[in-house]
DNA sequence: ATGCATGAGTA
DNA sequence: ACTCATGCATA
């Protein structure tokens, strides 16, 4: 019932907490300024937003930095405050409405920041070039999942950490932002390669169907991290037979990945960035916003293997840019943001939580009927029972190293059906 | 540091 | 409807 409360746009209740993550220790090179939090977000009908004007607005592209942090802060408190057109967004389950209905051309308008997108870097051609970093991902994971077993050596995100496979990754040692063409297929079959014989054939049906890229512009919308697509790179499924040593060095292995992030973390924090300054200077030096939670999970690695993969050459090049400007401001940018509505965060009561737990113990793949049962017991809104059960999932496959369980893994549930597409076999 | 959420791409 | 990458909002 509560959380059903926070769905409404009524501000019931809002508490305007922000600003934790985001206060930053002093030692950054460049000058921060934060900005204070203004009021409220969600209280559309509370209070009327008091949107402040942006203290700059041309396409200076220095104090970016601070400015996002005020752009940030502002937008996040402000969710709910967009004059958008006033419509009519008093249903309960419309917290992302307003998106894109072209409502005039900007979606959120009533940015106060004003910074649109100053990226000298990013325009909408590098855009779409830019953002492909961010698309290896799934396919290959799923795969595995099902039956990988003997088709490659897993670097599943539950047992990446214990399966040193020389991996190896193609492509995406480059060291430019816009090159940065990462090449997922060669990544997921390229195991293959000096595994030796293991695989049938060169490509199975695991490299086709790789490739995309998906990026998520959602939520986080003043990341900017606009949509990313990769090339069409014709796949290049290298495959094994011969398979060129990738000269560069990525080349990430497991203990690779660990040392890096280990180092990386030292490095960062000797320099004086925190994960939110690291985050944002990608995004400004490559094209690539990301936000602290990323920066964050890498650091702990609780990324999935392919994620991580992709992330560390950034992350490495941000480390030798951040080395040799450690004396100079670099200039730390900004990305224009964008506002969009999220639903308020639903806090899920302990007992509830519980019941949760068994349920995903016993079934971690309810079907919607079983996911609307369990909704109406615990009185959650369907959708955030479904999303619990599949954060729940991701988590278990990431395999946190806390937890120390990394599977041996194969499958750990039973995944989707093996054919006959009709899924929900919980009734 | 982490929980809940969004969304592209896919099955 | 799911997975996976990612992030706002929070603890």
């Amino acid at each position: 019932m509560l959380e059903r409360d926070a769905y409404l746009p009524r501000g019931a209740k809002e508490l305007l907490s922000k600003a934790a993550s985001l206060s930053t220790p002093a030692i950054t090179p460049a000058p921060r300024v934060m900005a204070t939090a203004t009021s409220n977000h969600y209280s559309v009908l509370a209070t009327p937003s008091s949107a402040p004007p942006p203290p700059h607005s041309d396409s200076g592209s220095m104090q970016q930095a601070a400015a996002y942090r005020d752009a940030h802060t502002l937008l996040q408190s402000d969710y709910g405050t967009l004059p958008v057109g006033g419509h009519p967004l008093s249903h309960a389950h419309q917290w992302i409405t307003a998106l894109s209905h072209g409502d005039g051309g900007a979606p959120w308008p009533s940015s106060p920041l004003g910074e649109q997108d100053v990226k000298p870097v990013l325009h909408d051609s590098d855009r779409e070039e830019l953002q492909n970093s961010s698309s290896l991902q799934q396919q290959q994971q799923q795969q595995r999942h099902p039956h990988l077993a003997h088709q490659q050596p897993h670097h599943d995100a539950r047992a990446w950490r214990t399966s040193t496979a020389a991996t190896h990754i193609p492509g995406m040692a480059t060291s430019e932002g816009q090159s940065l063409v990462y090449s997922q297929s060669g990544f997921g079959l390229m195991p293959g390669g000096e595994q030796g014989a293991m695989h049938h054939h060169p490509l199975r049906d695991d490299d086709h169907h790789s490739h995309s890229p998906h990026l998520s512009e959602h939520g986080g919308g003043p990341g900017a991290h606009q949509q990313q697509q990769q090339q069409p790179l014709s796949h290049h499924h290298q495959q094994h037979g011969g398979h060129q040593d990738h000269s560069d060095e990525d080349t990430p292995t497991s203990d690779e990945l660990e040392q890096f992030a280990k180092q990386f973390k030292q490095r960062r924090i000797k320099l004086g960035f925190t994960q939110a300054d690291v985050g944002l200077a990608l995004g400004t030096l490559y094209g690539n916003v990301f936000s602290q939670t990323t920066i964050c999970r890498f650091e702990a690695l609780q990324l999935s293997f392919k994620n991580m993969c992709k992330l560390k050459p950034l992350l490495n090049k941000w480390l030798e840019e951040a080395d040799s400007t450690s004396g100079s401001p670099t200039s730390l940018d900004k990305i224009a943001a964008q506002g969009r509505k999220r639903k308020k965060r639903t806090s899920i009561e302990v007992g509830v939580k519980g019941a949760l737990e068994s349920h995903f113990l016993k079934c971690p793949k309810p079907g919607a009927a079983e996911i609307n049962s369990l909704a109406e017991s615990l009185q959650l809104e369907k959708e955030v029972v479904r999303v619990w059960f599949c954060n729940r999932r991701q988590k278990e496959k990431r395999m946190t190293p806390a937890g120390g369980q990394i599977a041996g893994g194969e499958d750990m549930y039973g995944d989707t059906p093996p054919h006959h597409g009709g899924q929900t076999p919980v009734q």
